[in-house]
DNA sequence: ACCTGAACACCGTTCAAGT
DNA sequence: ACCTGAACACCGTTCAAGT
């Protein structure tokens, strides 16, 4: 059976549950599925495409009807992977095109009457939220540092804030109708 | 003259201005250093302590009268430095204690009348999204994609929508109190 | 105290050659 | 088309030994 870009995506979804982002490199990947290191790169242009992958694979199918049901979507999501976060920000950065579950901020927020630059700003700012606030939990964990018992609030509050903050930029602070 | 761990941080930060954090590895600072890369290890526990002592140099010297002003000048120190805002992130992920700079706002979320929480929580939010807007502007210059000129308006609109929402929080967003 | 030299156990990536 | 084998140019870190 050859190998093909979703083997490797979940060889690298395994290695990344078992042993962490640390551990996730070619040649153990390459290992893992019993083949040479060099085999990847026919099927995958370089780390980096894999990572965008793998970031893709671990988003997909995060949904919500609302921005913080979104939120915490894809925060479980990032959560089910060990160090899914850090993934998540290397593809961002990697990758011009949004991931899957990130890509549904703007159009939610622009349903609320926010201008389509709002919503762009608006969108930035909630991703990095959930982005860099789930790592930060995740790289806790890896330091062996105790799990904050109120992250979850710690997350929402951090949401909310910024939804509000998006709505008072339009004089909408009253009315609550982002939440 | 015997080597200390100001000038290894000096050296860092000297490749990270000239060739970025790709380049940063303990053996091209050695390499600068005239020095074998064992011999920084007497002076610095691991790369990950350098990095930490790197994000400290960068963002000495931050200050602002209010959270608007503070969040530039951290924004400026970050974006003095090639690739300036990976070092800081991985700097924060490995680090207990704040770098200086950000450990300026709390205070001032809570000189604004924000409970410890409150503010220990909208520190985080605000944290993730200038670190992560500035890496996200390093790293589009990194990958030869034109940087955004509205890049500072987008920065500021996310520092301002933030801090609406954490007055929105305790109900005083109708005067403009944080700013 | 401070550094060298040599080694260990890795990396990502390329590319001719095989099938 | 798809993969192997071998190589290139690197990593971070340790540690005996030198001075």
């Amino acid at each position: 059976m050859a190998l093909s870009r979703n083997e490797i995506t979940n060889a690298a979804l395994r290695i990344l549950r078992k042993y962490g982002f640390a551990d996730l490199s070619m040649r153990r990947i390459a290992a893992d599925l019993e083949v040479q290191p060099s085999a990847l790169y026919w099927h995958v242009h370089n780390k980096q495409e894999l990572l965008v992958l793998t970031a893709t694979a671990i988003l997909e199918h995060c949904r919500g009807e609302d921005l913080p049901q979104l939120a915490r979507s894809i925060r479980a999501a990032l959560s089910s992977v060990r160090d899914g976060a850090d993934v998540a920000l290397i593809a961002v950065a990697a990758s011009p095109e949004p991931l899957p579950g990130l890509a549904q901020i703007p159009p939610l927020l622009r349903g609320f009457g926010l201008s389509d630059q709002d919503a762009e700003w608006g969108a930035k700012t909630l991703e990095h939220h959930i982005l860099a606030a789930v790592a930060a939990e995740q790289n806790a964990e890896a330091l062996g540092r105790d799990v904050d018992p109120l992250a979850p609030e710690a997350f929402d509050f951090g949401v909310r804030a910024i939804l509000k903050g998006l709505g008072a930029e339009r004089g909408v602070v009253d009315e609550p109708v982002l939440f």
